[in-house]
DNA sequence: TTGTAGGCGTTATCAT
DNA sequence: ATGATAACGCCTACAA
């Protein structure tokens, strides 16, 4: 029962002396391959234990080709939708007994190169990459002659040789102002995210052209911005401070949504302010707000899981095709938008 | 700059013969040692760059002592705090040149068990644990044996061999039922949590020696719980039913919080309730909420740093003593425990 | 300053 | 059913 921690490194020629078989038994056993006694498994498979073997991963890659292992690199893992991704990603891809390796950029594009390197050094099988911010078509083109397949998710960088899974924003941006024109119109705002990622893109082309089937509401204000709550806070601030606040507001995600609500009260501390807000991600908070948040609910989880059946799929078949999916959100209808009231 | 994508396998002694040298020679410029001619260093570099050259760590472990890697292994990655320790570990090892690989046991030991197998097969130097729930203290035994430095973090196993960092709890615990106790009495409840983990046995053991030191307070309700929203909701809705939820409420953390509050609203939709709530953490929404909330914060990215500082140091001296560190939290006064009311 | 020659732990191909 | 043996890509003495 006791490992026996002072042994320097136990290696397979160690278990097999100690069961009285050759390396290439050993090495048999700990495969499950071949044509071996039970008996024979089972001698060696306890050596193992007793000795406290453990499998080098680094020496079995010099002979074979997989390493059971995929290198995922996301730009901020504190990011809800991200985590739940892993999420996804990781239950899906035990199911195949290989563990997903994850790292974080901080949306740092020297960082990404460095971790995408870092990763290939370790002989990861697969990649699967939310590029930072600032990551050019080159880098993202560069990624394409890796030599493993890589699969990029949530924000679209479409270069041939790589895989790509999303969230369809246009149709949840779409979803989310034609919601909101059931029962309200004139200006409308949009807020936060950063111009130069596809889903502020993808967001705002699908509210604009929801929009322009209506004659009587246009998107007034749109101001880009960091996805988060103290950006929301500051802008709504200021937004309100000017009086030019629309009534009527599409959030980038429930975060900035949850900072133009404290503005909200901030202004009009007596009671909840009459504006119809409708935002995206439907993040466990989002059901507790108060007003309860209506938002195009998409699943990070579902993104992973199809990650991984990409990666899978393209380990088997290198030579198969690079694949594009989306994932279509769905609107939950909670408070928020003021059709309940 | 076009990468060769069909090379099948590009090795230091390819480069070695594209730049006219040695084997020797061109490991010797893959680590910046021995004593070369600045020409040599370039010619070989260059030879790398025209090749694709991608290091192969796995084959280096065999001889180097280091992979410049440590395995992270977390319950569930999704947590604000665990995501914000990660940033912080990351932040510090990446100024060491080591990488952090990160994966989630979302709570399984028995993951938990295959992950750190699996690290270890991968010759990480090091390996932080945050332990999944029913992690035995057998389990945990076995982690000192496994040959490289470990360290705790978050949810305490005190084991010889293994370093600790985490909040200290026991002051947070009685930091919160401290300030009530400043403007507050009678009956008080704690929401949240499960017993067999140290955060809720600690805030719990604080908040009975702060209470202690009053004669007109006490805990009236104490229940554990999933610490998150909709376990919070389903709480007190059941306790507001009863008409036994106390005015004074302290929660495991804020996303119970968020849950309790949810509840008063359905309750009571006239306005908000006279209660008094302090929360743990200080997630990014606990200042948005409405109330925003009094809670009691700890930096996560602070213990992460700190868990990056012991790992590196036993990494350079593995003979070095193991550590326990508590990071000491700090209330953050707003206005759901009604002070300012 | 550079080259030569093992050896690290594993797998794969052949024999036996 | 099992065993020899030769790679795999890199590092490290040591020799030149």
């Amino acid at each position: 029962m006791s490992r026996p921690s002072n042994a320097a490194h136990v290696t397979l020629a160690d278990v097999a002396a100690h069961a009285g078989v050759s390396r290439a038994t050993a090495s048999l056993v700990l495969r499950d391959t071949g044509s071996l006694t039970e008996d024979t498994r089972n001698r060696v498979r306890a050596s193992m234990n007793e000795l406290g073997y453990v499998y080098h991963r680094g020496a079995a890659s010099l002979r074979a080709s997989r390493t059971q292992s995929i290198g995922v690199i996301v730009s901020d893992i504190s990011n809800g939708f991200t985590a739940e991704l892993t999420v996804g990603l990781e239950e899906a891809l035990a199911a195949a007994g290989v563990v997903a390796l994850i790292a974080n950029t901080l949306e740092s594009t020297d960082r990404q190169e460095l971790l995408v390197r870092s990763m290939l050094e370790r002989q990861v099988d697969g990649l699967l990459i939310i590029p930072a911010i600032g990551t050019t078509r080159a880098m993202a083109e560069r990624l394409s002659t890796v030599g493993v397949p890589v699969v990029i998710a949530s924000r679209d960088i479409a270069v041939p040789g790589l895989s790509y899974v999303g969230i369809d924003n246009v149709t949840g941006g779409s979803c989310a102002a034609e919601h909101l024109l059931t029962h309200t119109n004139g200006p409308v705002a949009f807020l936060g995210g950063f111009t130069e990622l596809g889903p502020r893109q993808d967001r705002v082309a699908g509210i604009k052209r929801a929009l322009a089937t209506a004659s009587d509401a246009w998107l007034e204000v749109d101001i880009p911005g960091p996805p988060n709550g103290s950006w929301g806070l500051e802008t709504a601030r200021r937004l309100l401070d000017d009086g030019s606040l629309p009534p009527t507001i599409i959030c980038l995600n429930d975060q900035v949504a949850f900072g133009v609500y404290r503005a909200l009260r901030e202004a009009r501390p007596e009671g909840p302010s009459p504006v119809r807000v409708v935002s995206f991600d439907d993040v466990a908070e989002a059901a507790l707000w108060e007003p309860p948040l209506t938002t195009i609910a998409a699943s990070g989880h579902e993104v992973g899981v199809r990650c991984a059946d990409i990666l899978l799929g393209r380990i088997e078949a290198p030579d198969g095709p690079t694949v594009r999916t989306l994932i279509t959100p769905t609107i939950v209808v909670r408070e928020s938008c003021g059709c309940l009231v």
